[in-house]
DNA sequence: GCCATAATGACACGGCGTGTCATTAATGTC
DNA sequence: GACATTAATGACACGCCGTGTCATTATGGC
């Protein structure tokens, strides 16, 4: 059975319920005073229906920034290919630029890198991330890098993406995307290691 | 009162033979298959005892790759300070190596990597250190460099690290040093991006 | 209206980590 | 060597996180 459409309509409502209460209740009490319990009660349902629907109390906010970083690397890989690989890392930067304004990113970052179990899965989002990007810059560069070189490329793509989310959620906080474009534009000159 | 010496000895005793037993059930049952009531029991304390000495599960492992890194940071700050960062940073490593041999830093690594928990904790710490390395770094090249740059010099070594812990937690593993010595070359060179 | 399907709720469970208090062992004093 | 003090330990209870299971309810096709 293909899935009915008021089903699907109320499914995604209930969802976009919970996900809203919640981060209401996480900028107002903090991260870790609320508990899911307490997230689905404000949404109006069952304890297990919150677990059906996130899989984790952090699975609420981390898709969130992984969503974005995903679609980063998706534009990286849809550059055309005799681009050098810093130019189309800015280039697909500059594409997300007007996707996501600044407004509420701040706020967002704040709660992902200052309570450290949303820092943690972050993280580990991250680290998928990079994986992908490193079949992205193997396919960009084919032949003229190895894996480990590309693992590495990745790793430090990455690293200036965890950096920009730092001083994103920082004070005071700097754009995003200003930071990225930064820490993109160190790593390329060697980072100030020589 | 002074911490009196058989008191001492008996406490630093009880530490080594938790966390022993902790590494041989992780080894033998799996990380998540052990529970620190387990481990209390192997070791022949309580649950509370178990608590006491480590202040979560995590907290038995984690640190030992943390102190690593924590040292590599405290012999980059003594390096003389004429030296480029990126010769430092080399030089360090350099000193680290002999203190620890590659053997079982492979298998240790390879459950830092691979248990997510594990991950999500290391990730943490190492985000602990490249705060201190961004003091050092700006410790080093006093005026010539901001701090946003100092960040992103920091980030960029400590995801060097993060990738070659990867590598020596990889099936086939890499030595620790080889694949860090090999990942600092590739960010002073620009990682590839131009 | 009737039946298959899918969402929800209710309950129980195990693991993680903390607070609290009684018990026991060690230490330093007389 | 007995005694008070201090610190380590054990025992218990608790709250939060996440999962498995089953009954209940609502939805959609017929």
């Amino acid at each position: 059975m293909a899935r009915p459409r008021l089903t699907d309509r109320r499914k995604a409502q209930t969802r976009r319920d919970i996900a809203e209460k919640a981060l209401e209740l996480f900028m107002h009490d903090g991260y870790d005073a609320v508990s899911p319990q307490v997230i689905a009660d404000a949404a109006g349902v069952s304890l297990r229906t919150f677990y059906r629907y996130f899989a984790a109390k952090d699975d609420v906010l981390v898709p969130i920034v992984a969503d974005s970083v995903g679609e980063l690397v998706g534009l990286i890989a849809d550059r055309p290919r005799p681009e050098p690989l810093g130019v189309a890392v800015e280039a697909a930067v500059e594409q997300m630029e007007p996707r996501l304004g600044d407004e509420g990113v701040s706020a967002l970052a704040h709660l992902l890198v200052a309570v450290p179990a949303l820092a943690a899965s972050v993280s580990v989002e991250l680290g998928r991330l990079e994986d992908a990007l490193v079949l992205v810059v193997l396919a960009r560069t084919r032949r003229r890098t190895t894996e480990p070189d590309a693992r590495v490329t990745a790793a430090i793509v990455i690293a200036c993406v965890r950096t920009a989310l730092a001083a994103a959620g920082g004070t005071p906080p700097t754009p995003f995307y200003e930071a990225l474009h930064h820490a993109l534009g160190r790593a390329a000159a060697g980072a100030g290691l020589s």
